[in-house]
DNA sequence: CATCAGGGCCCTG
DNA sequence: CAGGGCCCTGAT
Protein backbone atom coordinates (compact mmCIF):
# COMPACT_ATOMS: atom_id res chain seq x y z
CA UNK A 1 0.00 0.00 0.00
CA UNK A 2 1.28 3.61 -0.69
CA UNK A 3 3.22 4.96 2.32
CA UNK A 4 4.94 2.21 3.67
CA UNK A 5 8.40 1.49 2.33
CA UNK A 6 8.95 -2.57 2.04
CA UNK A 7 13.28 -2.81 2.48
CA UNK A 8 13.95 -5.98 0.97
CA UNK A 9 17.81 -6.64 3.12
CA UNK A 10 17.76 -10.22 2.66
CA UNK A 11 20.18 -11.30 0.29
CA UNK A 12 20.06 -14.62 -1.15
CA UNK A 13 22.24 -15.60 -3.81
CA UNK A 14 21.59 -18.00 -7.06
CA UNK A 15 22.92 -19.27 -10.01
CA UNK A 16 21.08 -20.02 -13.46
CA UNK A 17 22.35 -21.85 -16.29
CA UNK A 18 20.26 -21.21 -19.31
CA UNK A 19 20.44 -23.60 -22.01
CA UNK A 20 23.34 -22.64 -24.68
CA UNK A 21 23.26 -20.64 -26.61
CA UNK A 22 21.95 -17.71 -25.09
CA UNK A 23 21.89 -13.77 -25.45
CA UNK A 24 21.34 -12.18 -22.08
CA UNK A 25 20.29 -8.52 -23.38
CA UNK A 26 17.50 -9.25 -25.53
CA UNK A 27 16.19 -11.96 -23.78
CA UNK A 28 16.32 -10.03 -20.70
CA UNK A 29 15.14 -6.49 -22.00
CA UNK A 30 11.93 -5.96 -24.62
CA UNK A 31 12.14 -2.64 -25.65
CA UNK A 32 8.69 -2.81 -27.31
CA UNK A 33 7.47 -3.60 -23.65
CA UNK A 34 5.75 -0.08 -22.35
CA UNK A 35 7.69 0.88 -19.00
CA UNK A 36 6.11 -0.01 -16.01
CA UNK A 37 7.44 0.82 -12.12
CA UNK A 38 8.47 -3.35 -11.40
CA UNK A 39 11.60 -3.64 -13.41
CA UNK A 40 14.52 -2.07 -14.77
CA UNK A 41 17.33 -2.72 -16.96
CA UNK A 42 20.58 -1.50 -18.53
CA UNK A 43 23.24 -3.91 -20.27
CA UNK A 44 23.98 -7.01 -18.09
CA UNK A 45 21.54 -6.39 -15.78
CA UNK A 46 18.11 -6.48 -15.07
CA UNK A 47 16.00 -5.72 -12.01
CA UNK A 48 12.63 -7.41 -11.21
CA UNK A 49 9.85 -7.44 -8.54
CA UNK A 50 8.38 -10.37 -8.28
CA UNK A 51 5.24 -11.86 -5.80
CA UNK A 52 5.76 -15.53 -5.19
CA UNK A 53 3.78 -17.75 -2.68
CA UNK A 54 2.62 -13.73 -1.19
CA UNK A 55 6.52 -13.05 -0.64
CA UNK A 56 7.17 -9.83 -2.33
CA UNK A 57 11.02 -10.36 -3.89
CA UNK A 58 13.34 -8.15 -5.08
CA UNK A 59 15.20 -10.05 -8.35
CA UNK A 60 19.06 -8.46 -9.15
CA UNK A 61 19.87 -10.74 -12.57
CA UNK A 62 23.12 -9.90 -14.10
CA UNK A 63 25.15 -11.60 -16.73
CA UNK A 64 28.51 -13.30 -15.80
CA UNK A 65 28.67 -15.75 -18.90
CA UNK A 66 29.02 -15.88 -22.42
CA UNK A 67 26.65 -16.95 -25.73
CA UNK A 68 28.61 -20.06 -25.74
CA UNK A 69 28.83 -20.43 -21.72
CA UNK A 70 25.57 -18.76 -20.69
CA UNK A 71 25.32 -17.71 -16.45
CA UNK A 72 23.92 -15.65 -14.50
CA UNK A 73 24.12 -14.22 -11.19
CA UNK A 74 20.79 -13.76 -9.33
CA UNK A 75 20.79 -12.01 -5.94
CA UNK A 76 16.95 -12.26 -4.39
CA UNK A 77 16.05 -9.61 -1.91
CA UNK A 78 13.22 -10.47 0.29
CA UNK A 79 11.91 -8.98 3.43
CA UNK A 80 12.76 -12.15 6.07
CA UNK A 81 15.46 -15.29 5.71
CA UNK A 82 14.14 -17.66 2.77
CA UNK A 83 14.18 -21.19 3.10
CA UNK A 84 16.67 -23.30 0.90
CA UNK A 85 13.29 -25.08 -0.25
CA UNK A 86 11.49 -22.26 -0.88
CA UNK A 87 14.39 -20.93 -3.34
CA UNK A 88 14.40 -23.90 -4.64
CA UNK A 89 10.74 -23.45 -6.18
CA UNK A 90 11.72 -19.60 -7.23
CA UNK A 91 14.31 -20.91 -9.44
CA UNK A 92 12.29 -23.71 -10.83
CA UNK A 93 9.49 -20.59 -11.26
CA UNK A 94 11.92 -18.32 -12.40
CA UNK A 95 13.73 -20.68 -15.47
CA UNK A 96 10.12 -21.21 -16.61
CA UNK A 97 8.94 -17.94 -16.88
CA UNK A 98 12.29 -16.29 -18.45
CA UNK A 99 12.25 -19.82 -20.87
CA UNK A 100 15.60 -20.60 -19.65
CA UNK A 101 15.53 -24.13 -19.65
CA UNK A 102 14.02 -24.48 -23.54
CA UNK A 103 16.36 -25.50 -26.32
CA UNK A 104 16.67 -24.17 -29.58
CA UNK A 105 19.08 -25.67 -31.48
CA UNK A 106 16.40 -26.88 -34.08
CA UNK A 107 14.80 -23.43 -34.46
CA UNK A 108 18.77 -22.10 -35.19
CA UNK A 109 19.18 -24.79 -37.53
CA UNK A 110 16.10 -24.61 -39.04
CA UNK A 111 16.19 -20.82 -40.02
CA UNK A 112 19.72 -19.69 -40.22
CA UNK A 113 19.19 -18.93 -43.98
CA UNK A 114 16.89 -17.75 -44.10
CA UNK A 115 16.70 -13.77 -45.44
CA UNK A 116 15.69 -12.26 -43.10
CA UNK A 117 15.76 -14.35 -39.94
CA UNK A 118 19.11 -15.62 -40.61
CA UNK A 119 21.06 -12.60 -39.62
CA UNK A 120 19.31 -12.20 -36.31
CA UNK A 121 19.95 -15.15 -35.21
CA UNK A 122 23.52 -15.11 -35.92
CA UNK A 123 22.85 -11.68 -33.71
CA UNK A 124 20.71 -12.88 -31.07
CA UNK A 125 21.89 -16.74 -30.81
CA UNK A 126 19.33 -18.06 -28.22
CA UNK A 127 17.23 -15.34 -27.68
CA UNK A 128 14.49 -16.43 -25.07
CA UNK A 129 10.65 -15.35 -24.77
CA UNK A 130 10.15 -13.51 -21.59
CA UNK A 131 7.13 -13.50 -19.18
CA UNK A 132 8.05 -12.62 -15.71
CA UNK A 133 4.78 -11.99 -14.46
CA UNK A 134 2.04 -14.40 -13.18
CA UNK A 135 -0.76 -15.37 -15.62
CA UNK A 136 -2.70 -13.52 -13.02
CA UNK A 137 -0.23 -10.21 -13.46
CA UNK A 138 -0.57 -10.89 -17.54
CA UNK A 139 -3.71 -10.55 -17.48
CA UNK A 140 -4.36 -7.59 -15.36
CA UNK A 141 -1.37 -5.94 -17.89
CA UNK A 142 -3.18 -6.90 -20.88
CA UNK A 143 -6.91 -5.79 -20.08
CA UNK A 144 -4.83 -2.55 -19.80
CA UNK A 145 -3.31 -2.33 -22.52
CA UNK A 146 -6.65 -2.62 -24.45
CA UNK A 147 -8.09 0.50 -26.44
CA UNK A 148 -5.91 2.83 -25.25
CA UNK A 149 -2.68 4.85 -25.93
CA UNK A 150 0.65 3.45 -24.58
CA UNK A 151 1.01 6.46 -22.02
CA UNK A 152 -2.99 5.43 -20.86
CA UNK A 153 -1.38 1.92 -19.99
CA UNK A 154 1.35 3.04 -18.17
CA UNK A 155 -0.44 5.73 -16.21
CA UNK A 156 -3.54 3.18 -15.34
CA UNK A 157 -1.04 0.47 -14.41
CA UNK A 158 0.73 3.31 -12.18
CA UNK A 159 -2.20 3.96 -10.78
CA UNK A 160 -2.93 0.23 -10.14
CA UNK A 161 0.48 -0.04 -8.26
CA UNK A 162 -0.01 2.52 -6.19
CA UNK A 163 -3.39 1.80 -4.94
CA UNK A 164 -2.64 -1.91 -4.43
CA UNK A 165 0.57 -3.10 -5.09
CA UNK A 166 3.22 -2.68 -2.66
CA UNK A 167 6.53 -0.36 -2.36
CA UNK A 168 9.52 -1.96 -2.33
CA UNK A 169 13.35 -1.76 -2.20
CA UNK A 170 16.33 -2.98 -3.00
CA UNK A 171 19.56 -2.41 -4.36
CA UNK A 172 18.99 0.91 -3.94
CA UNK A 173 16.29 1.20 -6.12
CA UNK A 174 12.45 1.53 -5.48
CA UNK A 175 9.97 -0.31 -7.00
CA UNK A 176 6.45 -1.53 -7.01
CA UNK A 177 5.27 -5.25 -6.50
CA UNK A 178 2.39 -7.05 -7.70
CA UNK A 179 -0.31 -7.58 -5.35
CA UNK A 180 -2.35 -10.77 -4.73
CA UNK A 181 -5.11 -11.48 -6.42
CA UNK A 182 -7.56 -11.50 -3.45
CA UNK A 183 -6.71 -8.25 -2.04
CA UNK A 184 -8.98 -6.97 -5.37
CA UNK A 185 -12.15 -8.79 -4.21
CA UNK A 186 -12.14 -6.25 -1.83
CA UNK A 187 -13.19 -3.28 -4.48
CA UNK A 188 -15.66 -2.38 -6.09
CA UNK A 189 -16.56 -1.72 -9.67
CA UNK A 190 -17.05 2.26 -8.58
CA UNK A 191 -14.11 2.42 -6.70
CA UNK A 192 -11.99 1.00 -9.76
CA UNK A 193 -13.32 3.53 -12.09
CA UNK A 194 -12.59 5.95 -9.85
CA UNK A 195 -8.85 5.57 -10.95
CA UNK A 196 -9.91 5.79 -14.60
CA UNK A 197 -9.51 2.54 -15.69
CA UNK A 198 -12.84 3.04 -17.48
CA UNK A 199 -14.70 0.26 -18.32
CA UNK A 200 -12.02 -2.22 -17.78
CA UNK A 201 -12.59 -1.72 -14.26
CA UNK A 202 -15.50 -4.51 -14.56
CA UNK A 203 -13.02 -7.05 -16.32
CA UNK A 204 -10.83 -6.51 -13.78
CA UNK A 205 -13.02 -7.54 -11.05
CA UNK A 206 -14.55 -10.84 -13.22
CA UNK A 207 -10.53 -12.24 -14.09
CA UNK A 208 -9.30 -11.49 -10.10
CA UNK A 209 -12.08 -13.77 -9.37
CA UNK A 210 -11.15 -17.17 -10.44
CA UNK A 211 -7.75 -16.25 -9.11
CA UNK A 212 -8.27 -15.51 -5.58
CA UNK A 213 -10.39 -17.97 -5.10
CA UNK A 214 -8.13 -20.80 -6.60
CA UNK A 215 -10.67 -21.83 -9.23
CA UNK A 216 -7.38 -20.92 -11.54
CA UNK A 217 -4.21 -22.70 -11.58
CA UNK A 218 -1.35 -21.52 -13.37
CA UNK A 219 0.82 -24.41 -12.50
CA UNK A 220 -1.45 -26.95 -13.28
CA UNK A 221 -3.02 -25.38 -16.13
CA UNK A 222 0.72 -25.24 -18.12
CA UNK A 223 0.63 -28.75 -18.11
CA UNK A 224 -2.45 -29.30 -19.84
CA UNK A 225 -2.97 -28.99 -23.92
CA UNK A 226 -2.72 -25.45 -25.84
CA UNK A 227 -6.96 -25.94 -26.38
CA UNK A 228 -8.03 -26.41 -22.96
CA UNK A 229 -5.71 -23.54 -21.80
CA UNK A 230 -7.23 -21.29 -24.70
CA UNK A 231 -10.46 -22.20 -23.65
CA UNK A 232 -10.25 -21.43 -20.03
CA UNK A 233 -8.73 -17.73 -20.82
CA UNK A 234 -11.34 -17.10 -23.62
CA UNK A 235 -13.91 -17.48 -20.95
CA UNK A 236 -13.03 -15.02 -18.75
CA UNK A 237 -14.82 -11.67 -19.03
CA UNK A 238 -12.25 -9.24 -21.14
CA UNK A 239 -10.28 -11.46 -22.70
CA UNK A 240 -10.69 -11.85 -26.59
CA UNK A 241 -8.22 -13.23 -28.89
CA UNK A 242 -5.81 -10.72 -29.14
CA UNK A 243 -5.21 -10.96 -25.03
CA UNK A 244 -5.16 -14.79 -25.46
CA UNK A 245 -2.94 -15.06 -28.39
CA UNK A 246 -0.32 -13.25 -26.14
CA UNK A 247 -0.63 -14.94 -23.11
CA UNK A 248 -0.50 -18.76 -24.92
CA UNK A 249 2.93 -17.52 -26.30
CA UNK A 250 4.14 -15.02 -23.59
CA UNK A 251 3.19 -17.45 -20.49
CA UNK A 252 2.60 -20.71 -21.73
CA UNK A 253 5.27 -20.82 -24.36
CA UNK A 254 3.91 -22.28 -27.22
CA UNK A 255 6.22 -20.73 -30.42
CA UNK A 256 3.35 -21.82 -33.11
CA UNK A 257 0.72 -19.30 -31.53
CA UNK A 258 0.00 -17.38 -33.88
CA UNK A 259 -3.64 -16.27 -35.31
CA UNK A 260 -4.55 -12.91 -34.96
CA UNK A 261 -3.33 -10.07 -35.99
CA UNK A 262 -4.58 -6.50 -34.38
CA UNK A 263 -4.67 -3.70 -36.70
CA UNK A 264 -1.78 -1.58 -35.15
CA UNK A 265 0.16 -4.45 -35.75
CA UNK A 266 -1.31 -5.31 -39.02
CA UNK A 267 0.16 -1.83 -40.43
CA UNK A 268 3.77 -2.68 -39.01
CA UNK A 269 3.92 -5.93 -40.32
CA UNK A 270 3.07 -5.14 -43.85
CA UNK A 271 5.85 -2.35 -43.64
CA UNK A 272 8.20 -5.15 -41.65
CA UNK A 273 7.78 -8.00 -43.90
CA UNK A 274 6.59 -6.71 -47.28
CA UNK A 275 7.97 -3.02 -47.32
CA UNK A 276 4.25 -1.99 -47.81
CA UNK A 277 2.79 1.58 -46.73
CA UNK A 278 1.36 0.98 -43.47
CA UNK A 279 -1.69 3.07 -44.13
CA UNK A 280 -2.68 0.88 -47.13
CA UNK A 281 -2.15 -2.84 -45.38
CA UNK A 282 -1.64 -6.36 -46.50
CA UNK A 283 -4.21 -8.06 -45.27
CA UNK A 284 -4.28 -10.55 -42.64
CA UNK A 285 -4.59 -14.05 -44.27
CA UNK A 286 -1.89 -12.77 -46.62
CA UNK A 287 0.31 -11.58 -43.53
CA UNK A 288 -0.74 -15.14 -41.81
CA UNK A 289 0.25 -17.52 -45.52
CA UNK A 290 3.10 -15.81 -45.13
CA UNK A 291 4.49 -16.48 -41.63
CA UNK A 292 3.58 -20.32 -42.75
CA UNK A 293 7.16 -20.96 -43.85
CA UNK A 294 7.96 -20.68 -40.21
CA UNK A 295 5.74 -23.78 -38.77
CA UNK A 296 6.21 -24.74 -35.24
CA UNK A 297 7.99 -21.76 -34.80
CA UNK A 298 5.84 -19.07 -36.55
CA UNK A 299 5.50 -16.41 -33.66
CA UNK A 300 8.99 -17.05 -32.40
CA UNK A 301 10.25 -16.07 -35.49
CA UNK A 302 7.91 -12.80 -35.84
CA UNK A 303 9.00 -12.09 -32.26
CA UNK A 304 12.88 -12.20 -33.11
CA UNK A 305 11.80 -9.83 -36.38
CA UNK A 306 9.79 -7.92 -34.34
CA UNK A 307 12.08 -7.04 -31.19
CA UNK A 308 14.78 -6.53 -33.68
CA UNK A 309 13.15 -3.53 -34.70
CA UNK A 310 12.34 -2.50 -31.45
CA UNK A 311 16.23 -2.58 -30.32
CA UNK A 312 16.93 -0.59 -33.40
CA UNK A 313 14.19 1.86 -32.64
CA UNK A 314 16.40 2.87 -29.17
CA UNK A 315 18.91 3.97 -31.32
CA UNK A 316 18.13 5.04 -34.81
CA UNK A 317 15.01 7.37 -35.55
CA UNK A 318 12.51 4.83 -37.35
CA UNK A 319 9.62 8.05 -38.95
CA UNK A 320 7.33 5.18 -40.34
CA UNK A 321 7.36 3.40 -36.84
CA UNK A 322 7.06 6.53 -34.57
CA UNK A 323 3.91 7.51 -36.73
CA UNK A 324 2.13 4.00 -35.70
CA UNK A 325 3.69 4.42 -31.87
CA UNK A 326 0.69 6.13 -29.84
CA UNK A 327 2.61 7.36 -27.11
C1' DC B 1 -13.67 24.71 -28.37
C1' DA B 2 -15.57 19.97 -30.44
C1' DT B 3 -14.62 15.71 -32.46
C1' DC B 4 -12.41 11.39 -33.01
C1' DA B 5 -9.85 7.14 -32.86
C1' DG B 6 -7.21 4.21 -30.14
C1' DG B 7 -1.71 -1.64 -28.63
C1' DG B 8 -10.21 -4.94 -27.84
C1' DC B 9 -14.03 -6.85 -26.15
C1' DC B 10 -18.90 -7.62 -25.28
C1' DC B 11 -23.34 -7.62 -26.82
C1' DT B 12 -26.98 -7.18 -30.01
C1' DG B 13 -29.55 -7.99 -34.13
C1' DC C 1 -20.79 -12.07 -38.58
C1' DA C 2 -21.01 -6.93 -38.64
C1' DG C 3 -21.11 -2.95 -36.08
C1' DG C 4 -22.12 0.10 -32.07
C1' DG C 5 -20.69 1.38 -27.43
C1' DC C 6 -17.41 1.77 -23.91
C1' DC C 7 -13.71 5.25 -20.29
C1' DC C 8 -10.28 8.50 -21.06
C1' DT C 9 -6.65 10.96 -23.44
C1' DG C 10 -4.23 13.50 -26.66
C1' DA C 11 -4.14 14.79 -31.57
C1' DT C 12 -6.37 17.69 -34.98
Amino acid sequence: MKGTILRLKNQAGLILIPIAPFSFDPSMHKPDHFPSQDTKWEQGIRWQTMLWQGKPLGLKFENIGTIGKPKIKLNVFSEDKLEKKYLEGLKEEINYRYDFNTDLTEFNQKFRDDKQLGPIIKKWPGMRIMSPQSLYEYLVIGIMLQNCTVGRSVNMMQILFEKYGKEVKFDGNKFFCFWEAKILLRTTEEQLRALKVGYRAKSLLRITEPFAKGEINEISLRKKDEEEQRETLISLYGVGPATVGYILFDVFKHYAELRHISPWEQKIYSKLFFDKDPENPVPVKKLLKHFEKYGNYKQLAVHYIWEDLWWKRKNEHIPWLEKLIRV
